[in-house]
DNA sequence: ACCTGAACACCGTTCAAGT
DNA sequence: ACCTGAACACCGTTCAAGT
């Protein structure tokens, strides 16, 4: 039984397991947890051996970045008009980076980093330059687009998977019950809209307004 | 001369003198400089000296965040439609937080941990909820603004001051000619971009297109 | 090529103690 | 009330060495 564990049957590292375990890492406990030692812990070898993979702690986050941009699946153009197809390109990536709420900041200025970033990039940059925007209004419309799908996805109200079910309810009450104890005179809105700050009443509605708001946005700062 | 220096000449600490000295350190070197150890030797104090004054270094961070938000200075409404009082608001964020790119990140997910964040949530809640906003509908955009004016800030393509200035000169030819020798068959319209990537032709212009975006889309995905 | 081992200079934090 | 001192369990990383 506990045979079967020992070090000797520990499977190869690479640059793509580690990265792997890095955000599977992530995912579970937070980007803070993602530490060198811990990481050689996981794969039952020393820190030292992680040196000869990445050159340093940040190479292993861009290694992590770099697998969530290649989970993107940029689909097909179909014809459609530029905000239409935008949209289509920025559905993926919210596809891609939902289920890593707590690992998606990494995205944010890594993604010239990997070649998914830039095939990524690319796309966005060419819908937009398509669409009559000058190279450096591209260049910041598709930054900030970028960053705004990872922006919605970490801020997006939800029960945090890093502690226990029973240490949350208790956080989350605590937290409402100090926001509603607010002075309804001088927070009288905030009051009306505390639940909302730590409640997602419907993700698909959250993202449908988030993926408006930034075609708007987009579509109302083109000058054509 | 020495003697002046001497650490029986220390001025008291104080929340607010530590939180200061904190967000001062944060703009020269980066947050990731702000250290408990770093903060009790600037203040020629030992480390455990500060946790008389905050329970943890998150609370040292919150401190830092309460400074960035009692910087805003608030515009007296002046009636307007709803998108332009919106816009000043979002302006008078802006003006607090451009001076600190390093510490503004710090802001996100503060917001309710301060009076001053508190009354600036009041402020942009309740101008949406005037616009016809749901309180589900206002936390979201409202939460999304305030992130956005914090990402413009912190992507904005700049020399950032923590390396000298050969240094960074390195690393920007560095960067960019690595940017420029991508494949122009495959990258065509990054290449196009690439310099504006790391270069902002004018901060002014780049605001006042962030600003513009920003309310494009709030208006865009108002439901009236 | 791939990994270990010992060492160094850092972290945040607890606990007991001083004034 | 405000601060010190010693200690603990962590970090990332260098350097030399093993196979």
């Amino acid at each position: 039984m506990a045979a079967r564990v020992t070090p000797s049957t520990r499977e190869p590292l690479s640059r793509e397991s580690i990265a792997a375990g890095a955000l599977a890492l992530a995912d579970r406990e937070g980007l803070e947890a993602v530490t060198i030692r811990r990481l050689a812990q996981e794969n039952s070898v020393t820190p030292m051996a992680l040196y000869w993979h990445f050159k340093d702690k940040d190479a292993v986050l861009d290694g992590i970045a770099e697998r969530l941009f290649a989970d993107v699946e940029l689909p097909e153009p179909i014809g459609l008009s530029w905000d239409h197809e935008l949209r289509r390109v920025l559905a993926a990536v919210l596809a891609a980076v939902r289920p890593h709420p707590l690992a998606a900041e990494l995205m944010v200025m890594r993604t010239m980093r990997s070649e998914s970033g830039l095939v990524l990039a690319e796309r966005v940059i060419g819908i937009l330059i398509a669409a009559g925007f000058s190279p450096a209004e591209a260049a910041q419309a598709g930054s900030f687009l970028l960053c705004s799908i990872v922006t919605l996805v970490v801020t997006e109200p939800r029960k945090d998977n890093t502690v226990d079910d029973e240490t949350w309810d208790d956080h989350y009450r605590a937290k409402r019950a100090e926001l509603e104890s607010l002075s309804p005179k001088k927070y009288p809105n905030l009051l009306a809209a505390a639940e909302f700050f730590m409640y997602c009443p419907s993700e698909d509605d959250y993202y449908d307004r988030g993926l408006d708001f930034l075609i708007s946005g987009t579509v109302g700062v083109r000058t054509p």
